[in-house]
DNA sequence: AACGATCCCTGTTGGC
DNA sequence: TGCCAACAGGGATCGT
């Protein structure tokens, strides 16, 4: 599933071939795809014709400037991935959307379950879509424990859920999320409000790192459908991850079988053994 | 306001 | 073997 380390691994390989090329050919196959702009059609009919400049990343969103005053926003949703491919190569299915450059190549955006979506937004447009509104981001932008402390205090929901929470920290999705409470230690049903400065400290502490090696290994591939990186291949992170997924198997630290559990409406894989919930 | 529940979508998986 | 329900999940939206 794509969370940030999939979603940076998938801007570094676009941005040499966007920056500064000239769209020559934009189409949306599938409406729902441009769902987030008022006219579908929106989507194509900005970008046809002009220049791409930088292509950036908040979170698990990517962002491209557009000449024109333009912003081009991409999500890959659960299933998206981005192509690179020349024209006339033979299409994936469920290529929803093509963008055709100048300098001779086709980026394809894939994505059978269409979570994901293209838009095209003028400046008014991206204040009202509320995309400015998102956290700050795990990877660049991570706030410290003492702005976590302060963000946590109080509060009700279980860590997993605020790991989740795009609007204070963005960028963990389901596997990463997993895999920072394993790194840091701590019960995935624990109550934020219940956690101390340590424990903070340590899921603070786990974020950069677990993130980095999964962008260092071009993220996680689960399976045939799911994310795999612009040149076809897949990400080699599903191997390293320590609980997300091995349910049953032996945690690399203390062997205790992994345990899941439903938390926050998510499937949550965790070692009961290290991250015990009771303190 | 905060927070939990529900929905969207379709390929894959597992049970019978 | 074949069928079909359950499952996966990011984020918008709804209800409490």
């Amino acid at each position: 599933m794509p969370e940030l380390p999939e979603v940076e691994t998938t801007r570094r390989f676009i941005e040499p071939v966007l920056t500064g090329a000239r769209l020559e050919r934009v189409e949306v196959r599938r409406p729902r795809t441009a769902r987030r702009n008022l006219r579908p059609e929106d989507v194509s009919e900005r970008l046809n014709g002009r220049r791409v400049g930088a292509v950036k990343r908040r979170g698990k969103f990517i962002i491209s400037d557009v000449e024109g005053d333009l912003t081009w926003v991409t999500h890959l949703g659960m299933s998206g991935r981005m192509q690179i491919a020349k024209p006339g190569e033979v299409e994936a299915p469920h290529t929803n959307a093509v963008f055709a450059t100048d300098g001779g190549v086709e980026l394809r955006f894939v994505d059978p379950r269409t979570f994901g979506f293209v838009a095209v937004f003028t400046p008014d447009e991206m204040s009202a879509s509320g995309l400015d509104r998102i956290g700050r981001d795990a990877l660049d932008d991570l706030p410290s424990v003492d702005e976590m402390s302060a963000a946590f205090a109080g509060r009700v929901p279980v860590v997993k859920a605020a790991l989740l929470d795009q609007r204070f920290i963005a960028g963990l999705g389901n596997i990463y999320a997993d895999e920072v409470l394993h790194v840091a230690r701590i019960h995935p049903a624990r109550t934020i409000g219940s956690l101390d400065r340590d424990e903070i400290g340590r899921i603070r502490n786990a974020i950069v790192p677990v993130l980095q090696s999964g962008v260092a290994h071009g993220g996680t591939s689960l399976n045939d459908l799911a994310y795999l990186l612009p040149d076809g291949r897949a990400g080699e992170f599903l191997e390293r991850l320590g609980a997300y997924g091995r349910e049953g198997e032996p945690c690399r630290t203390c062997g205790t079988p992994i345990e899941r559990l439903v938390i926050a409406q998510r499937s949550s894989h965790f070692c009961p053994t290290c991250q015990h919930l009771a303190d």
